[in-house]
Parts: structure tokens; C-alpha cells; sequence
DNA sequence: AGCACGCCGACT
DNA sequence: GTCGGCGTGCTC
């Protein structure tokens, strides 16, 4: 008798074991797909881990009802990379089965699916032209001398960091580096944070790689991205897959080299759902399996990145020069708290940055103004008994949207309609608090009505094409000025953009998270190396309430190692990353009450184990998702600590909490490396 | 995650 | 008396 040891696709922490006849023994293998009943009527599509023999310790094993393939469709390396993940990340196995496939390879009923698949990709494939050579396309000296000494640096590093500048033309040497790669038979996976980069990006790789290279990224159709897995599977895989955070999991034959660009970006990391992984961590571990090298791109490294550059764990590349004499913005501070006391602010402009936008737009330059918070107003009150209006299954006031007259809640999405008048007091005199990016637009469209605008955030980029249209029409100069939030500041190249307006630098400042100072010079460095074009030196305006703060003053002059040495002072001494390994574990529970009790259990039964290493629980700033409450505990881990035993123990004390009758409907999960 | 089983409230 | 609410427990 033989049987099949099978992931399903569900939030499970085991495998389950299924009979096979002896004509599926012939073809099954691990890897393979198979249709398995599990429970009465549900059927899925699982994956095999293991083929044996050995009868399981239960009554009534089923059969599997089909075996879909007599190829693994997940090869040895992504199985052990499923593997590290669901380990490392604590997390099941079933939901990184769940975000590694594309969703046609995964539900029962897909021999449909397979045939207009087949001839998608016939049509994809002959869509692609070939492309012109990079003969055409020479280096900079600079970006040679860094092209060079990344790879001597590979000799002696799997991993190397490229610190270059904006606009210091690393996409070049990227491509460079991937024909080198490419001519010795090996494939290259280059991996980018974010749609919204593919769009520009790909255009520019396709002009020299042509059909070699393939796309993945999630707006694309289930179609393509089934495609384009199929084809990796295939005996003439695509030689590049340029492609986002869930790229990590293609099937890959001979990996040479990966590219992880804007390697500091935190969309590397997920979020929600699990897995919470980072493709960063991912990637590292993928391209050791091939004995592939790894380079790290930023013009702001990560700060465990640039540590581990200079312990010499990671290989360093400099490139100081921007490409073809482009100079770095001049940063001008706008002190605001100034400016509001005097009441000298044109909403949320100061007459500086007005000015500025206005001599830009009689030059015909465009401007990008950058501001980190989407929908109209923060919240709505009341102004006569200052009532806000709450999420009733979230811990957050709701933000305003002025278009759909709607309140929407940014952490379940749910939406309101605005209400006549206040439910506490009768009146009907709303106030908008705090500043949006719609309310930035309509601000605009009042002071320079003749200027067109585009807006990105996550409510105009929902459809497939959205991104890239207003990409394109704001490169085509279909508009005078992009209003945005962190999306704008993600590595778009625009040739004639002359103005940086930053609106409000406190708030991601002010954050309370050990990181907020690393990402506060990140995000403003990067949304100033937004400005200048060629031979002209672009002008950035910094709007601030706190015009002294040192993290400002760092980014003004461009110093980069001042901040990162003082940081990594502070999170030595109070053993963050990267001395320490975070692991956050959060509870999740209807009652209040039940919860504080049972997270403080939690805490304690921990604190058995890692002593003071342990800290919590906390109520988390928003202590309510879905009706949910959350608390969260915080475990601060030496480096050197065997993340097996820490797992293990991890494990052990959930398994005893959730034994427990009390702790029923208690959900658990972890963070691993938070950002 | 589903889905079935199970025990308490307002309907024909 | 029954239809149905969702709490909880299991799925190879």
C-alpha cells in the first residue's frame, strides 16, 4: 500500500496523508499536484511532500482522487524554500503553498484553464521582439569601475550591496550584469519592490532582453502569471524574470544571480496575510541553494544591510556620481510651525513651495508634491461637541473621502456613508482634521486652477492599468504636477520634473517605531532624488514643524553614515536589529477581557523560557481589527540564538495555550523580523 | 479556511 | 412545536 503526505492550501499546521493506487505510485512524486477530498464535500488541489509506504496511525485514510502531473510542478529547492519559510516565519505551510502558486494552478477544475493558458502564452511568446544589443549602450567610467567591483566582490561575497546615489544609473549596470550572467547559461531573477517600478523598468529591460525575459507581478491576469510559471517549468525557461515580492517562488533551473533593487523598500516585506516573509531573506536563501550571487541595490541601504556591509559580511560597492552630470537637489527647509503661527500658509503650502510651483509651471516643468496620507481629511469632527466618527469593528477614526461623500476605514476597508448630522449632539457642522491627498488636489486645482494634476495613491491605482497610465501621461507631460503618497517616491525617473514639494516630513518622523528615523531618511531622500534634470539642479522643499530635528539636517546634507552611526548606537544598547532578532507574537481574541488575560499567560509562560527578553503584551496602536481585539508581545532575540529551539519553544507554549478550553477561539500568529 | 453538529430565541 | 442564530471542533 502506498501513500502520499500532502500540504493543503489552508491555514494548517500539519501535512495530511492520503492513499494512492498503484497506478498513481507510478507518476506521483513530491512536487506533484493531486485532488484530495478533505472533510465531506470539500475538494482541493495539494501538494505532495512525500511518497512512502508507511500506514498511518488513523482509520479510514482516503484516496487521492487524482494525480494532476507526472512532474513535480514545484521542484526540490522551492519545496525547501516553502520549507525555511514556514519555518523561519512561523507560519503554516499551507499559506505559503497558497501565496506560491499562481491561483489557476491551484483550484480543482483547471484542465480548462491549462488549454487557454497554452495559447496565451503562444501569444505572449510571439508578441516579444528581439532586442537591440547593449554594444549600442556603453558604461559610464564611474558605473564600469562599479560594474567591475561588484564582480570581483562576488568572488569572495554571495552578497554584495551597491550603494549608488539616485540616478546614478544602476539599472545599467544591472543590465550588464545580467548578460553576463546570461551568457554563461544561467538565469537571473531581478526583483523589484513595487508595480508601479515594473512598468518603467520593463520597457527598458524588454529593449534588450526581448523574450528572454519574463514578468511577474500580481497585476498582471492568473492567466499570465500561470504562463509564466509554466514556462519556467518548461525546458526553455525564460533566461530573466524581472518581477515583485512573490517572484521568490517561480521555478528556477540554474539561478545564477538575483537583483533585489530598492532592497530597502519595505513592500519587500508581507504584511498580511501570512506568510509574513521578506523577499529580501527569501531571495538570500534562494540563491544560496543555487550557489548564486546576490546584489543588493539602494541609494539608502537598509540599515542591517549597510551593517552587515561593513562587518564584511556582505561584499560594498560605492557609486558616488549621478549619470551624465546630473546634480543632487538643493534641499530647502520650509520651518511651517513658523509659518502657521504667522498664519502665512496657503493651506498646506507654504508661499515658498507656492512660488517655487508656480515659476515651474511658466517654465513648463513639472512638479511632484509628495504627501504621505490618502483620502481628503485624516477624520471628520463635530465642531460643536467634537463627536468622530469610528470604525465600528476597528480601533481607528475613519478618514474622509470627498468624492464618494464616504468614510472609510483604512484597515478593513469598510465604508460609511457620511452622516446628515452628528449622532451625539444633532448638529450638522462637520470639521475635516488633517490633511489628505485628495484635499492636497483640491487645494491645488484653487491656487493654480490652469495646472492639470494627476493623483497617486492607493485609490486611483486599484485597477489593473491604473499605475501605469498615470505614469506614462504624467512622463508625456499630460500633467503639470503628480500629488501622491509613497507611491510617487518609489524610483520613477521623470526627465523634467524641476520641483519636489514635501508637505509634512513630521508624521512618518514622529512614528513610534525604532525604524522611524531610518525610513524618514529613506523616503525623503528618495522622493528628492525625484528632482533635477539634466543640467539643471532640481529644488526639493522640505515642510517641516521641526526644522532642527538632526534626522532632517541628515537629509539636507545627504549623511547618510551620521545618522545610521547614531541609531545604531541606540539599537545596540536596547538590542534591536540588527544586534537582536525581533519576533512579535500576537494574540487575537472577540473578548476584551479574556484576551488581556490570556496574552498576559502567554507572557508569562515566555518569559519562562527567554526570561527578559520578553516584553509585553501591549495593546498595539490599533488595538481592534474586525471585531477582533489584538494585544501583542515583543521577544528581542540574540543573533547568535539557534532558530530552531527558538521555534520549537515558540511552538511548544502556543500548543499549550491553545489546549486550553478557555483559549478556544484564540488566534495566534507571529512577525518575524517586523518592519 | 469551511462545514457540520449543537444548543437557545421568535415564528407558523 | 420548528427555523435558524453562530459558537466550537474536525478535517487524512
Amino acid at each position: 500500500m502506498h501513500y502520499v503526505d500532502v500540504i493543503l492550501p489552508l491555514p494548517l499546521q500539519d501535512t495530511y496523508t492520503y492513499a494512492i493506487t498503484d497506478q498513481m505510485h507510478d507518476s506521483v512524486s513530491r512536487g506533484c499536484r493531486v485532488v484530495v477530498q478533505f472533510g465531506k464535500k470539500k475538494v482541493y488541489t495539494a501538494i505532495v511532500t512525500r511518497v512512502h509506504n508507511e500506514p498511518p496511525p488513523f482509520e479510514g485514510v482516503k484516496y487521492v482522487t487524482e494525480v494532476l502531473e507526472n512532474h513535480p510542478i514545484v521542484n526540490e529547492r522551492q519545496m525547501q524554500l516553502w520549507e525555511w519559510i514556514a519555518n523561519y516565519y512561523l507560519c503554516p505551510i499551507g499559506d505559503v503553498y497558497k501565496a506560491a502558486l499562481p491561483g489557476g494552478l491551484k483550484p480543482k477544475d483547471d484542465s480548462a484553464l491549462r488549454e487557454k493558458n497554452k495559447r496565451r502564452r503562444l501569444h505572449l511568446d510571439s508578441s516579444f521582439t528581439l532586442g537591440e544589443s547593449t554594444i549600442l549602450r556603453p558604461l559610464s567610467p564611474a558605473q564600469q569601475t562599479a560594474y567591475d567591483d561588484i564582480l570581483t566582490s562576488f568572488t569572495d561575497h554571495d552578497t554584495t550591496l551597491l550603494h549608488g546615489v539616485t540616478s546614478s544609473g544602476k539599472t545599467e549596470i544591472y543590465i550588464h550584469l545580467i548578460e553576463h550572467y546570461i551568457a554563461q547559461g544561467k538565469q537571473v531573477l531581478y526583483l523589484l519592490p513595487e508595480i508601479a517600478l515594473t512598468t518603467q523598468i520593463t520597457d527598458r529591460l524588454e529593449a534588450v532582453f526581448g523574450d528572454d525575459m519574463g514578468v511577474y507581478h500580481s497585476k498582471f491576469t492568473d492567466a499570465q502569471r500561470v504562463a509564466v510559471y509554466q514556462k519556467q517549468l518548461s525546458d526553455s525557461p525564460y533566461r530573466l524574470i524581472l518581477g515583485v515580492r512573490s517572484s521568490v517562488f517561480l521555478p528556477f533551473q540554474d539561478l545564477g544571480l538575483v537583483i533585489v533593487d530598492e532592497e530597502h523598500e519595505q513592500s519587500y516585506k508581507q504584511q498580511e496575510p501570512a506568510p509574513r516573509y521578506h523577499a529580501r531573506s527569501a531571495a538570500l536563501i534562494l540563491a544560496r541553494m543555487f550557489g548564486a550571487k546576490t546584489l543588493l541595490g539602494t541609494a539608502t541601504p537598509s540599515f542591517e544591510v549597510y551593517h552587515f556591509a561593513r562587518k564584511g559580511r556582505y561584499g560594498y560597492v560605492q557609486l558616488t556620481q549621478r549619470y551624465q552630470g546630473m546634480q543632487l537637489p538643493d534641499i530647502h527647509i520650509v520651518d511651517i510651525k513658523e509659518l502657521k503661527r504667522r498664519k502665512q500658509m496657503i493651506g498646506a503650502f507654504s508661499p515658498q513651495l507656492v512660488d517655487a510651483i508656480r515659476e515651474a509651471l511658466a517654465r513648463r516643468e513639472q512638479v511632484i508634491l509628495f504627501h504621505n496620507r490618502r483620502g481628503f481629511s485624516h477624520f471628520i469632527e463635530c465642531k460643536q461637541c467634537g463627536w468622530v466618527p469610528r470604525c465600528s469593528h476597528c480601533d481607528v477614526s475613519l478618514t474622509y473621502h470627498k468624492k464618494t461623500l464616504q468614510l472609510t476605514c483604512h484597515y478593513c476597508g469598510y465604508t460609511y456613508r457620511l452622516p446628515d448630522t452628528c449622532p451625539a449632539c444633532g448638529e450638522k457642522n462637520f470639521m475635516s482634521k488633517g490633511v489628505g491627498t485628495e484635499k492636497v488636489e483640491d487645494q491645488i486645482a484653487e491656487i493654480f486652477p490652469e495646472a492639470s494634476v494627476l493623483r497617486m495613491d492607493l485609490d486611483t491605482t486599484r485597477s489593473r492599468n491604473s499605475y501605469e497610465q498615470i505614469i506614462n501621461d504624467f512622463a508625456d507631460h499630460k500633467a503639470d504636477i503628480l500629488i501622491g503618497t509613497q507611491m510617487v517616491t518609489k524610483g520613477l525617473d521623470f526627465d523634467n520634473v524641476s520641483i519636489v514639494g514635501i508637505l509634512d516630513a513630521d508624521t512618518m518622523m514622529n512614528q513610534p517605531d525604532f525604524r522611524a528615523y531610518e525610513r524618514t531618511f529613506q523616503t525623503l531622500s528618495q522622493v528628492a532624488g525625484r528632482a533635477g534634470r539634466k543640467n539643471h539642479t532640481g529644488q526639493v522643499f522640505l515642510q517641516t514643524k521641526s526644522a532642527d530635528s538632526p534626522t532632517i539636517q541628515h537629509v539636507v546634507a545627504n549623511r547618510y553614515w551620521d545618522l545610521f552611526y547614531t541609531q545604531m548606537l541606540e539599537r545596540e544598547q536596547f538590542h534591536y536589529p540588527p544586534f537582536h532578532r525581533l519576533i512579535y507574537v500576537y494574540l487575537r481574541h472577540k473578548d476584551a477581557q479574556l484576551l488581556d488575560h490570556l496574552a498576559a499567560e502567554m507572557a508569562d509562560r515566555l518569559r519562562a523560557v527567554f526570561g527578559a527578553r520578553v516584553l509585553g503584551p501591549d495593546t498595539p496602536p490599533v488595538s481592534r481589527v474586525q471585531s477582533l481585539y489584538i494585544r501583542k508581545i515583543m521577544i528581542k532575540i540574540e543573533n547568535s540564538a539557534s532558530t530552531d529551539k527558538v521555534r520549537q519553544a515558540l511552538l511548544t507554549i502556543q500548543k499549550q495555550m491553545l489546549n486550553q478550553p478557555v483559549a478556544n477561539a484564540l488566534s495566534i500568529y507571529y512577525d518575524v523580523d517586523p518592519l
